[in-house]
DNA sequence: CATGTATATAGTTAATCATCTATATAGTTA
DNA sequence: TAACTATATAGATGATTAACTATATACATG
């Protein structure tokens, strides 16, 4: 479940795409301008770009010919929310244990779960 | 760069793995438990366990035949490390852009990188 | 309108991946 | 040692992916 983290952290697994949104980070960026940054082709950072969008991490307007990408940092918290749910573990307190009880009863293939 | 997060994000970017991740988030459990949580064979859940453990996410220890896996939390707060660097963008103050620029700078193909 | 610039799309290729079945290995126990 | 339990490995298959080249589309400007 929660389909959109698939494509998110597909997204982000791509040393290419993290790169692309580190470079956002500093205001928005036309393809062109993006593809002076790497040494891959258009369609390559085309192809990155449509990445991005679709797993909501950019979004692109349209000015003249060019189109601006923008970071779009909702996508980016959707993956602090996620984390949220396990930073409880690595400092130590169980507090926020509900939420990751919550995800694993939402999760297609499950059993009873016993409590250990 | 930063290759360790490529296998992270990537390890993530599965809804059966982030489920056992979730399902380990409440203590250890061996590979015949875990199968049992999901409708997939042993042999593909030993398969997402071996890429969750090359991405550090879980270790596996060693109990007479069984081998319980265990959270390693330490992947999760690398992930919570990257974030850390574009928190302060959807927090609206721009104080650890330096973190970002340095990002920048490692990746392996770039250019100059004009200030907007 | 013709040309140039910016971006997208189509089609190809080699690699990776999630899954399965079948089988091997390792440890336990009768 | 034989039989059972737990896990790993091998091999096959279909789907997805990142990259390329070539081409199409859209807008701008002479």
């Amino acid at each position: 479940m929660d389909i959109v983290l698939n494509q998110t952290f597909a997204a982000l697994a791509d040393p290419t795409r993290r790169s692309i949104i580190a470079h956002l980070s500093r205001g928005m960026a036309t393809v062109s301008e993006l593809v002076k940054c790497f040494e891959l082709t258009q369609p390559t950072i085309s192809a990155h770009l449509k990445v991005l969008e679709s797993a909501g991490l950019i979004s692109r307007s349209r000015v003249a010919q060019t189109r601006p990408c923008k970071l779009e940092p909702t996508a980016l918290q959707a993956v602090d929310a996620w984390l949220e749910d396990y930073r409880s573990i690595w400092e130590g307190n169980y507090a926020r244990l509900d939420a990751v009880l919550e995800e694993l009863k939402l999760t297609h293939h499950q059993h009873p779960g016993e409590t250990p």
